[in-house]
DNA sequence: CGGTACGTTGTGGTC
DNA sequence: GACCACAGCGTACCG
């Protein structure tokens, strides 16, 4: 098998690499995994870790001799130095099939979306939006009462203090307008420091969970 | 060779697999490129992307039989099923070796740092800080002088909106003592949004790069 | 293409 | 173990 034309390939080999982009990096000669998608996208695996130790998307093969492989991408560059390739394996074509997820953002955006009354009590809402667009970005969840504005950003882990300050950006882009706004975060539960962030700053969690 | 004894293995196979821990996925079943190394991450790929399709560190297998191999860490899971193993690769012992970085944010923070004056004109700082700690997180640069606070959020790539709400939330935290603070984002560039941001906030941008 | 936000973010560091 | 921030974040999506 040569993997200068095969369409996908895993190896096991003796090699070295440096990646030069975004970033410059040298990994030191040894004992490595590397994949080579048919997508084209590279990888170099080692003993540890499910990241990879270099990679690189769309990466073409532009040139390969005397065992020095180069594959760029754009402004971006992997040379791989094999000194020995131990194995081989052609990867044929692998399914592109993609977890189905839940427990997502989504999901808890759809919850409070659907039980508006229970999650925000009194709020006689006329409208909600879901990603309402702003200057600063798009707001998960934006009700509209009689000059009262809510604003919910809604993460599907633990809230964190930048969680927080997300949503005071978004209350930033809207509150020029001639309404009170009530800001609030959601989600499974919130860190101690993100809590106590919101109230210094008059700002309110709601609990929702899967 | 036996995937359940063997200390690092790749194998390619007919399988479909369900992870259940932060959140929920099915994948349907499906040709993919299964690798257990030996720190016990496992991750399944697909035909595309460098990331995989699900994966799973520190991942003990519990239980292997009829093909039904379920792996766990705390409270996440996998299970995989497999229907048939196509072709199978024991990867030994991998290099633990990691790339040296070069062109990090810590590479920037020291440029800063050791050419003071030239980034901060007139600034006339008695101590510079790096990593200063304060309730909210810790600021990159910390440049004190008499009456005046110098706070710098430096990034190794282009400044967003993001980082300038961070640096915002640094400049909160100092904010209360008796001293005029000002604010800087640091980076290679800033983006359009970021910029138009910074201004209406009056905090300043410090072109620094590698 | 840039800009923004999610992610089972992963991973390292600090407290 | 909780929490925080970086990362060549990767990847999706919207302009």
């Amino acid at each position: 098998m040569d993997i200068t034309t095969t369409n996908g390939w895993s190896i096991i080999a003796d090699c070295s690499v440096v990646y030069d982009g975004r970033a410059y990096s040298i990994l030191d000669r040894g004992r490595y995994l590397i994949i080579y998608k048919s997508d084209n996208s590279i990888s170099i695996h080692g003993s540890d870790f499910i990241s990879p130790r270099n990679y690189l998307s769309n990466a073409k093969l532009i040139s390969s001799s005397n065992g020095v492989f180069v594959f760029v991408c754009k402004k971006e560059k992997i040379i791989i130095t094999i000194y020995k390739i131990e194995s081989i394996m052609s990867l044929g074509q692998l399914s592109d099939f993609k977890p189905k997820m839940q427990r997502t953002e989504q999901e808890l955006v759809d919850k409070i979306f659907n039980n508006w009354n229970l999650y925000i009590k009194d709020s006689k809402v006329i409208e909600i939006h879901k990603e309402y667009q702003t200057e600063l970005g798009p707001i998960d969840l934006f009700g509209v009462a009689d000059k009262t504005s809510y604003i919910i950003e809604v993460k599907r882990r633990s809230i964190t203090v930048n969680d927080v300050r997300q949503l005071m950006k978004y209350i930033e882009a809207i509150q020029n307008r001639d309404c009170v706004v009530i800001g609030y975060v959601a989600g499974p539960k919130i860190s101690k420091n993100a809590d106590k962030y919101l109230k210094t700053h008059q700002l309110n969690f709601i609990e929702v969970d899967f």
